[in-house]
RNA sequence: CGCGGGAUGGAGCAGUCUGGUAGCUCGUUGGGCUCAUAACCCAAAGGCCGUUGGUUCAAAUCCAGCUCCCGCAA
């Protein structure tokens, strides 16, 4: 059971590995403009090896699908979903769940944005039973990656979801034996990383360099973090951190040029290099100025 | 038929309202200046203005259809 790219690599190797009755994902979000469905990257993958895709609404109500194909175990990736006891019960390998962080900590949907954007050194995935509470079971295994300090969330995103894939295939024979750790979560270290909201793509330049930084990178390059400059949205997808101090109104523009734009922050100013416009495609900096007025930038200030 | 923006040399844009010689900032190539340079000066190459049809003496520009891209909303 899964939805996005995440999932995706670790429902490959289970197709490869066991023989998968049954792909559960979200309902297709109809898409584009058009209104062209577009099947959730897991959806895709079930149908080109030819197994069913289930697509409850609220699968709280409608497991009894799932329950007939009589699953021995049951593997969730980033579903998006509470998986309701009576599913929880059934298979008798249990119903273990790839999570993108080092639980207890970041428990909820998007760990992995949150860890960038908290600054964290270290990452991960966890392998773990499902519980009643989302991503509070026990712990089976556990794997750590480094957090560089210019890794941006595609990179961290792309190397968990194959941490979580060899992990995953490393612990899935311990777990059908039954020689599996069962570690019960800490709750006192617990941490939350909720699914991000449009408030929260919004940069706030009046916080602390790092913390403005730290959301660009772990918010690129989708959702992508924002902030409103002349009445128009605009996307920041990468920036650099300098250490000019600046006494101006955080969020101003001191200055562009083709190394990028540079923006004041509570502390440091940084310097915005990779950006998209609103109604415009995704441009470095260097480019962007070759059709704007400096003048209608410089001295305005982000929202 | 959810709302809106856009498509113009390799890149980012102006020009479209008010039809009449294809423009700007870069990049590329060649030359010059310099101890030197990503700096400066000179020159050149490079466009069927997204696509199809219509109006017109004349369409990047006006009208209609289509394709693709982007933001929002879901």
């Amino acid at each position: 059971m899964g939805t996005p790219s995440f999932a995706v690599p670790i429902l490959e190797a289970l197709i490869e590995k066991t023989n998968v009755v049954m792909v559960v994902s979200q309902p297709d979000r109809e898409k584009d403009r058009k209104g062209n469905v577009i099947y959730s990257p897991c959806k895709s993958i079930a149908i080109m090896n030819n197994i069913p895709v289930f697509q409850p609404l609220k699968i709280r109500e409608e497991y009894q699908t799932i329950l007939d194909k009589k699953p021995d175990i049951i593997v969730t990736a980033a579903y998006g979903q509470i998986i309701p006891i009576e599913l929880l019960n059934y298979p008798k390998y249990g119903c273990i769940n790839v999570h993108g962080s080092l639980l207890p900590k970041l428990r909820g949907g998007a760990p992995i944005h949150h860890a960038i954007m908290n600054g964290d050194k270290e990452a991960g995935v966890t392998i773990m039973y499902m519980d009643k509470k989302m991503d509070a079971g026990d712990i089976i295994s556990q794997r750590s990656i480094e957090i560089d300090d210019d890794m941006i969330l595609d990179e961290l995103y792309y190397k968990l979801s194959l941490l979580g894939r060899d992990l995953l295939m490393d612990t899935l024979p311990s777990i059908i034996d039954g020689t599996n750790n069962r570690i019960k979560q800490n709750e006192d270290e617990v941490t939350f990383g909720y699914n991000i909201t449009k408030e929260e793509e919004k940069i706030n330049f009046n916080d602390k360099i790092d913390n403005v930084y730290n959301k660009i990178r772990g918010l690129s390059s989708i959702p992508g973090a924002y902030a409103i400059i002349n009445g128009k949205r605009m996307k920041i997808y990468m920036s650099e951190k300098t250490n000019i101090i600046s006494d101006a109104i955080p969020g101003t523009i001191l200055d562009i040029n083709s190394d990028g734009i540079f923006v004041s922050t509570n502390d440091y100013v940084i310097k915005l290099t990779d950006i998209k416009l609103e109604g415009k495609k995704r441009c470095l900096v260097k480019d962007f100025i070759n059709g704007i007025k400096k003048e209608d930038y410089i001295n305005e200030v982000f929202e």
